[in-house]
Order: structure tokens, then C-alpha cells, then sequence
DNA sequence: ATAAAACCTGAAGTCACTAGAGATTCAAGG
DNA sequence: CCTTGAATCTCTAGTGACTTCAGGTTTTAT
């Protein structure tokens, strides 16, 4: 019942990763996911270990991990010593960064929150959103 | 004391609006802002009219605006029918994409804070995000 | 007059993919 | 065995919003 170790075509694999097939080539291009056996034919194919990988690329970056983040802790996970400190002090990193962006968007949102109300009270001749936008700042 | 058009150089401009001489370039090649008049020698020079569109466009982006987006903005003020409600469409929409956005991050601060946690409470052998980020799913 | 700073053009690089062209291979049915 | 259609192959180029680079020209200050 439970194949030990299935292998299977790009496509399957991109099925179980939910990505594109694309993405798994480009991932194999740029080195984060090994160059695997091919047929005779020269299609690829994949076991259960590439399997667990990609759903690891495709988790980190759904988290926001940037390419070369992930690279670290795969370097870690490849190296077998994925100390704690190590990958805490990545994930630490990553969330300030994280953070700022919220904070930056927290922002973005007041201001156009704020000019979206002034528009929709503003009166039709001009446009108090242009005008705050446009013309602040001047001769202030 | 009040020079009422005092033309500058691209350098003087980007101080201006707070951006990089290339960016100014940039913007007119895909047509944002407009080509400015030139000295003998080829040098752009500036009006104080180009400072408050590029100020207008930083602050655009700086809100999250795509160029794009912007384009249409700009738009409605070069043509000069710069009305509420197209604006206020045009905002509503962006603020809608913004709190998507937003959305999106929290949950990802959520996430990572969560695995901080565990890593810093974690038994060293191996490390809890590793183990829930890769492990996860697998055999479950 | 000269030297330094600013400016010019055009092309290529960034990030993480995505899309397309055109050729080949695989799996299934008859 | 043969054919068809889906899947896969390689390679190139495009996305957004710039940034960086190379190599040359102009301006400005001394």
C-alpha cells in the first residue's frame, strides 16, 4: 500500500509542493533544489526526499524568506547541525524585518484611510486627496 | 529672496524630492515625467513645476502606488478633471490591495513569532522550526 | 587653465518567478 | 506496432521599479 519511495514526474511533484512546474526548474537552476536522476529520455524524476524539500522552500517563502534565507537553513539542514541558535537567529531576523513592513503598511493604511474619507466628503471641483498629495508641501 | 522659477539641474532636483539622480532618468524614459528642456551641453534643467510632480509621484509610492497606478493618477491631473470619484476609486482600490497585504504579513508574524518561541525554548539535538517547517506534514 | 564634480547614454543586473516558442518523450488506447 | 495527446525538455525573454556600471562629456570652481 505504502510505496516506500515513489517516484515521480516534475509535474506530480509540483502537485505535491503547489507550485509551478517552472519553479521547480528555476529552483534547480539557481541551486536550491538538487539536480535529480533523469530517464532515459531525459525527463526528470523525483523521490519522497525532493518532495520534502520543495514543501520546505515553498514554506519558508510563504513565510517571506528571501532566496538566500532559505539557502542558510537549508545550508543548515544539509550540514545536519541545525543548532537552534543558528536558525533562531535567522527567523529573529527575518521577523524585525517583517515587523518594519507592518508598520510601514500600518502607515500606508492610515494615510489612505484617511484620504479616502477627505474624498468622500471633499466637495467636486477639486479633489482634496490630489490636492493634499500634489500640492502639499508648497509654500507651506 | 523668492526666485519665482528657479531652474536647477537633475542632481538639485533629486535632493528635492529625496531620490536618486537615476530614478529622475528612469522616470522619463517610461514617461512619468516629462522630458525637460536641455542646456547647450545636453543637461536637463528643472522648474519648479517638475519638483512638485516628482514630489507628487514619491509620495505616491510612497503610499504603495504602482506606476501604474500613478499613471492614472497623474492623469486625471494633467488633464485637469482631477475629480473625487475617480480618485477615490482609484485609492479604495490600492487601500483594499494594502490590507490584503497586511493581512498576509501578520499571519506571517504570527507564524514566525510562534517559532521563535519554540526555538528558544527548544532542546538543542534539533531544532523545532526545522523539524515543524520540513517535518511537518509528512507521515501525519 | 585645469581639475573635480556633475552629468550624459546605453546596457546589464536585481528578485523570484512567469510565459512563450519549438522540439522531444512518455503513457495509453486501438 | 502505431498513433495521439499530454507532459516534459531547453532556451530566451519579460515582469516592476529601479540600481549599477562603463566610458565619455560638460559644467563649475579655483
Amino acid at each position: 500500500m505504502t510505496d516506500p519511495s515513489p517516484t515521480r514526474g516534475i509535474g506530480a511533484l509540483a502537485d505535491a509542493a503547489g507550485c509551478k512546474v517552472e519553479t521547480i526548474r528555476y529552483y534547480e537552476k539557481i541551486g536550491v533544489m538538487p539536480a535529480p536522476p533523469r530517464t532515459r529520455g531525459g525527463h526528470r524524476f523525483y523521490t519522497h526526499d525532493h518532495v520534502k524539500r520543495l514543501v520546505f522552500i515553498r514554506r519558508c517563502r510563504g513565510l517571506g524568506f528571501g532566496i538566500d534565507e532559505i539557502r542558510e537553513l537549508l545550508g543548515l539542514v544539509d550540514g545536519g547541525d541545525a543548532t537552534c541558535g543558528q536558525v533562531r537567529e535567522i527567523v529573529a531576523r527575518h521577523l524585525a524585518e517583517v515587523r518594519r513592513r507592518l508598520a510601514d503598511l500600518r502607515a500606508m493604511q492610515r494615510m489612505l484611510a484617511a484620504a479616502a474619507a477627505e474624498c468622500e466628503a471633499g466637495t467636486p471641483p477639486a479633489c482634496p486627496f490630489i490636492d493634499a498629495v500634489y500640492g502639499a508641501g508648497e509654500r507651506a
